[in-house]
DNA sequence: CGAAGTGTTGAAGGGTTTCAAGCATAGTGG
DNA sequence: CCACTATGCTTGAAACCCTTCAACACTTCG
């Protein structure tokens, strides 16, 4: 059993409420860990994999191509996120992953995963918890995509991410991170062009609310950004029991 | 048993792969059927029902606000959808849900469903499949709110509804639908002002790919317009084994 | 009859895209 | 070590899609 694949184990197991059992249950589902470089497609849109993919590390992302080559990017992957929940129960999936930077991914038996749902009953709760969870984001999206302007999005998603990675730790929302992500595939992600993420980005950083330089971004004012994004910290929480606290917003 | 209900349940269980055991389980959590009228809202945004929606007859759509008043229409409900299964999990639902026309729906104890889950495993399985077969839907739609012009939605949400109401059926995707939803809400569905939705009608009308005239629909040349949108029927497909045969589009 | 809701049209304006070019940085091979 | 290339960031100008505002026609309904 690889270290790292068991500290995402455990957490998965504290966010959907699952005992010890359950838990080893999932891990002994693991056939492989494997490192991958930057921006490398790990699973090809429409493919049949045979085993779900657990991003223990880096970064990586969602697509979705239309025939004519415009690409969006439909969800970020952070560590402890899985790539392809929609393996479980669809055999051909309608996106694609890739990484954005180096990333280490344990690969899980799609079959084995079956079993365990079958003889614990618990542990397809909490895939339907992460079900409804990415569910959950992916509405707030929709509205954001189809009713914020250019700003705001850019905004939300700033918040979004640093949320994402700090905020179960309660750590300080201002503080720097990683963020290797560059203005094309934000367009992507935004459903916007570079240039105009290029502007946009000025902009935000003009207002003294960002700091965003090669792959370190660092919010510099968490209660503007949020507000000018109308980020709701509680829209990631999965459950009202042990869901993290939300930061402070408004 | 209300007899509407049972059709709903049999087919929720061809969709998703239960026996009668199962259904019956699922059906026993049906704590009554109420019929509301048109334009009601059923679930206010943020409430916490202590039980989950399953529309039996007429149409209805999830919503979310933005503090500001700004709208977004996430999901159209047809006959046959949950209107909330995040409920399953989540205390406090982040969107509302409001009816179109007259519907009918059946209210499932919260709590009961639980116990099912617990008792049987396949019937969790089966929740799981709905979620991510939103999940599929919600990703398409964001790719079409980031990445599509008004036209090619428009098609899309088009297609998308003729698909769902008579793709199951096999039935001629050229047939007349009836269609309750004006225009301002068409807009709020596809991010778009209701004035350059009325545009876009006309033009689709025009290119004599559509009949839309109060509260019908007929789609006039499928091939064409799902082509324009890009629609794939597959991307609607549940599971390899027992999902529709999807209408030939390209 | 007046009121309210829905569909339609025109004109002006703004947010965003496209095209094009220039600049900086990092990596590569000669 | 230095051209050479590739990649990403930045900027300007024109064009376009879409929104906003305002007005009007039509139907339904109390």
């Amino acid at each position: 059993m690889h270290a790292l694949m068991q500290t995402f184990f455990d957490r998965l197991s504290t966010k959907v409420g699952l005992d010890e059992t359950e838990s080893a249950a999932i891990a002994s589902c693991c056939s492989e860990v494997i490192s991958v470089g930057a921006d490398i497609e790990i699973i090809p849109q429409g493919s049949e994999p045979d085993r779900l993919h657990l991003l223990l590390e880096g970064w990586a992302y969602r697509y979705v191509l239309l025939p004519d080559g415009r690409r969006h990017i439909s969800t970020l992957l952070l560590a402890g996120d899985f790539c392809d929940l929609d393996a479980l129960r669809v055999k051909r999936l309608k996106f694609g992953v890739a990484t954005l930077g180096a990333c280490r991914i344990a690969g899980l038996s799609r079959t084995a995963l079956h079993g365990v749902m079958e003889r614990h009953p618990r542990v397809a709760q909490a895939f339907l918890s992460l079900a409804i969870a990415e569910n959950e984001v992916l509405t707030r999206w929709n509205l954001s995509l189809g009713r914020q302007t250019a700003k705001e999005r850019l905004a939300f998603l700033f918040c979004e991410l640093v949320f994402r990675l700090l905020g179960s730790d309660h750590s300080d929302p201002e503080s720097k991170i990683v963020f290797p992500i560059n203005q094309s595939e934000l367009g992507d992600v935004l459903g916007l062009s570079t240039v105009h993420v290029n502007r946009v980005l000025q902009d935000l950083r003009a207002r003294k609310l960002i700091e965003l330089c090669s792959d370190e971004l660092r919010i510099l004012d968490w209660k503007g950004l949020a507000s000018l994004a109308y980020f709701a910290a509680s829209y990631l929480s999965v459950d009202g029991e042990n869901s993290p606290r939300p930061m402070a917003v408004f």
